[in-house]
RNA sequence: UGGGGGAUCGUCUAGUGGUAGGACGUCAGACUCUGGAUCUGACUACCUAGGUUCGAAUCCUAGUCCCCCAGCCA
């Protein structure tokens, strides 16, 4: 039945479908939905959002899920969006055959709805001000008072809301609201606005209307246009839920969709709101909607992120009611697990030190043979080539070694990969600054890989590059976005302090192999020893440009780290 | 002091009156031509207090803490 992937994917809401569909209850029938807002750009929440809905509707025999842009305010919706957000649903693995919908395609069913109400007494045409509504509308505390013109006769509210249709009234002059409770405990059903006058043409809709649907009187009746029968959200949708059920009773609709809220995703080290993410682009804090740092699924595309991994983590980290703040290092965890499989192995030098082996032949060039993937054997091996004068990382060398430091210090031996054991026999300076600038080595050649002497321990092996050979390259390195684990939620001071400085080293003056001179935008690689990296659209024939997708866990740090600490 | 939700390892999550389990993480070890991967072991939890019961994370009572709601946003 399940296998131990799927295992984990049962949650409360898998478990009321199945029920409903054990008990009959919408006729066999599993409809979900994706609600997006074109409003702005899909995050890895929404990820959250479409893996339950579509994998919902997969998990069953004819179940389906639909793609429905819920597109009721003009004034902060565009086509651009409505586009980027199918790209990104699409690239996630996600496909809504023909079933892509828009609210605003409904606009006219929800008006002769809306004459229902009214017909039925159940909404009316309010002329308070906004500021007028509010302070009818009470407090959490207190109840709210009726407004003067809810006794208005169905006549003239039929009237009014035709009228109001037609474009005789200015923005802000009347709405339609729910006639309800103006002193019930919650809120929402305090007279809740149903329309509102805005003289503004919609991207889709274009001038035939300036008159436009709230949320909560569009989004349960698309629901049951829709035949949906399952109306998953969040949890900040869970007191409107009454609302929701309230419009569906009053009106002839063909079903009753189920509203079934589940906790949002927040991650750690991460900004997920909208408000947030807008900030970070409109101060240029990110350098757009598709910076490597942002949580956004373009960010993360661009990052090098598999749809793989985000479907992978979106499985494991459940669906549930309470708030929860995920570690960034889960979503870590299943990157690394999908690329470690599928990524080939490459040498890249990020910062060059020059190292001279001094007993090798000037001019001979060998080329050596080189595992794409110790995973996967299928992917094959490839030839790098070995010289005389060859690259490795600075940090693999220290003139002091610290305990349990496995890499080269005068005097001490390391396997450079697939090639030689060397040793460092000196150390050229720079006179005035007294860095470390070139090393002198010799190099066994009896140990070169695969050979009979290749056998022999040594505690570290290094990458390297062939100076003659190498590309240049910038690589661009990302930390956490958030310095702090304050979450997402914090009031007070401005949430921008905790932004991390360092969230981006751009680190130029790399040596690759060469094998990476056709590596195409997108194209992913472990720089062995590492971490995992992927092509920028940036790149260029004359200077590839990386993104680290995410390092390798890397033991040593550790061990340093511990060592500071102390 | 209104209404609606929620509290299980550091984190996320299972459990639905019968041995509190998994994953991430952390620590220790094995292995390794990636200090990667892999493997082994260890680690740590039922918000509190009562009650019902042979037996409670689960049922009851009373608390405590956290989240959401007063847009003509969604």
């Amino acid at each position: 039945m399940t296998t131990p992937e799927s295992s984990s994917a049962g949650n409360f809401i898998r478990e009321i479908v199945a029920q409903d569909l054990k008990a009959g209850k919408h006729g066999g029938r599993v409809v979900t939905r994706f609600p997006p807002e074109p409003n702005g750009y899909l995050h890895i929440g929404h990820a959250k959002s479409i893996c339950l809905n579509f994998g919902i509707a997969q998990d069953h025999p004819g179940g389906i899920c639909h793609l429905r842009f819920d597109d009721t305010n003009p004034t902060t919706e565009n086509m651009e969006y409505v586009e980027a957000i199918q790209a990104d649903v699409r690239w996630l693995g996600f496909d809504w055959d023909n079933r892509m919908f828009f609210a605003s395609d409904y606009f006219e069913p929800l008006y002769q709805y809306a004459v229902q109400l009214i017909k039925k007494g159940k909404a009316y045409v309010d002329s308070l001000s906004a500021d007028e509504i509010r302070e009818y509308r009470g407090t959490l505390i207190e109840p709210g008072k009726d407004s003067p013109y809810r006794t208005r006769s169905v006549e003239e509210n039929l009237d009014l809301f035709q009228r109001m249709r037609a474009g005789e009234f200015e923005d802000g002059t009347h709405v339609l609201r729910a006639k309800i409770d103006m002193a019930s405990p919650n809120v929402n059903l305090r007279d809740p606005v149903l329309y509102r006058i805005r003289h503004v043409a919609h991207y889709r809709a274009g001038t035939k209307w300036c008159i436009y649907p709230t949320y909560d009187y569009a989004h349960p009746l698309s629901d049951a246009i829709e035949r949906i029968t399952h109306s998953i959200c969040t949890l900040e949708f869970e007191d409107h839920r009454p609302l929701y059920d309230w419009v569906l009773d009053h009106v002839d609709v063909p079903c009753h969709p189920q509203q079934i809220e589940f906790a949002r995703l927040n991650l750690s080290h991460t900004v997920m709101s909208k408000r947030k993410l807008l900030e970070l682009v409109e101060k240029e804090h990110v350098t757009g909607w598709d910076d490597p740092r942002l949580p956004t699924l373009k960010g993360l595309r661009r990052r090098g992120y598999t749809p793989e991994a985000i479907r992978a983590f979106c499985e494991h980290i459940g669906v549930a009611k309470r708030d929860a703040v995920v570690e960034m290092a889960l979503l870590e965890h299943f990157i690394r697990e999908d690329l470690n499989r599928r990524a080939p192995r490459v040498m890249a030098v990020l910062q060059p030190l020059r190292v001279v082996i001094d007993n090798y032949p000037e001019g001979q060039v060998e080329q050596l043979e080189a595992v794409n993937n110790p995973e996967d054997p299928s992917m094959g091996t490839r030839k790098v080539p070995f010289s005389r004068v060859v690259y490795i990382e600075q940090e693999d060398f220290r003139e002091v070694p610290p305990k349990k430091f496995f890499r080269l210090a005068p005097g001490q031996e390391v396997r450079l990969r697939y090639a030689y054991i060397i040793k460092c026999v000196g150390v050229v300076k720079d006179e005035r600054t007294g860095k470390v600038v070139e090393l002198h080595c010799t190099y066994d050649p009896e140990t070169r890989s695969g050979s009979s002497q290749a056998g022999r321990k040594v505690k570290g092996t290094l990458h390297w590059v062939s100076a003659a050979h190498a590309l240049e390259a910038e690589a661009r390195l990302y930390d956490s976005l958030l310095m702090t684990d304050a979450g997402d939620t914090e009031e007070g001071r401005d949430w921008t302090t905790r932004l991390n400085p360092n969230s981006l080293e751009r680190v130029t003056g790399c040596r690759v192999e060469p094998s990476l001179a056709d590596a195409k935008p997108g194209s992913r690689y472990q720089f062995e020893r590492q971490g995992y990296f992927c092509v920028d659209p940036d790149s260029s024939k004359d200077t590839l440009v990386f993104n680290r997708t995410v390092p390798l866990r890397d033991s040593w740090a550790k061990i340093e780290k511990a060592r500071q600490e102390q």
